[in-house]
DNA sequence: CTCCTTGCAAAAACTTTGCATTCCC
DNA sequence: GGGAATGCAAAGTTTTTGCAAGGAG
């Protein structure tokens, strides 16, 4: 866990950017991708700081950022005021559903909707370079809940 | 122009909250509606402004705020740290193409994608209530900026 | 040794809020 | 007149940045 975990993107980024590996960064980055599902800084940074409580959360902005900047991780934001990140490198293209109550995030591929978003992209003559699609609504648990008239969801 | 503009939805949204029409209210919302696109807060303020110099940006946040409670415009997020608001009120469901060297929002419907959509969320035992999709590229005039080895795109 | 990285705190950018005053109805 | 809305400035949030000190290669 000393070693990156993610590297061979990332280390041949950081050679060619002349850029360091640090423990900071070492375990910013495995946390982060032992972690998975999308997190914001805040709550990466709260985790990393239950190995080291000195890393300072604008070293884990600097490091996320860096991770975007090689591709190794995406930027979402899904409506609460905080970017959330999650590993790109090696996954299919995804994308999400987002259940309003509950906050249950799950992650689908659809071969044909991408097709389409190519094609209607290029009818404005469009090059397109990455989208990001969320679906809003009651997850199955939700739905059953309210239909149930039950109390709160999960925090 | 002194009269609210997109009204139906509004008046009555304001008789049931015992909300009042003021002189900024209206000025904010036909500009708003006037000008049309995906403006931000501060984008509005300044057309806002140039109508009636004293206006606060907080009164155009609570204002946009309030259309949005109304469900006449919906809130965007693309990227660059603000949100964004746009008509709602009336129109087809849409989504939109961003070109990320120049900034150019194009919107655009599909009616088979919101199809897929329907069905990959029924799937996944999701009841959809809204969703929002943006494809990110280049658009065509950048495409051939870049191409022909130009300088920067427009502010 | 050199230059990159870190931590800290200050600053920035965007948005919300408290409060006295002003304005609708 | 009375509750709502406004303007202003202060406070909140989230993220970025400047700089001196520390660390990797």
């Amino acid at each position: 866990m000393t070693e990156w975990s993610k590297s061979e993107a990332l280390t041949r980024y950081m050679a060619e950017h002349g850029l360091k590996s640090t423990r900071q960064r070492s375990l910013i980055i495995d946390t982060f991708f032992a972690t998975g599902g999308h997190l914001s800084v805040e709550e990466l940074w709260n985790k990393v700081r239950g190995a080291d409580a000195k890393v300072s959360v604008a070293t884990v902005y600097r490091t996320m950022k860096l991770l975007h900047d090689c591709g190794l991780v995406h930027a979402r934001n899904f409506g609460d005021g905080q970017t959330r990140y999650e590993a790109a490198a090696g996954r299919h293209h995804h994308d999400h559903l987002i259940c309003t109550r509950c906050g249950a995030i799950v992650e689908f591929e659809n071969d044909r909707i991408e097709m389409l978003q190519e094609r209607v992209a290029k009818q404005h003559g469009f090059r397109v370079t990455s989208h990001k699609m969320e679906l809003y609504g009651l997850c199955s648990d939700c739905q059953r809940a309210l239909a149930t008239g039950e109390g709160a969801p999960r925090a």
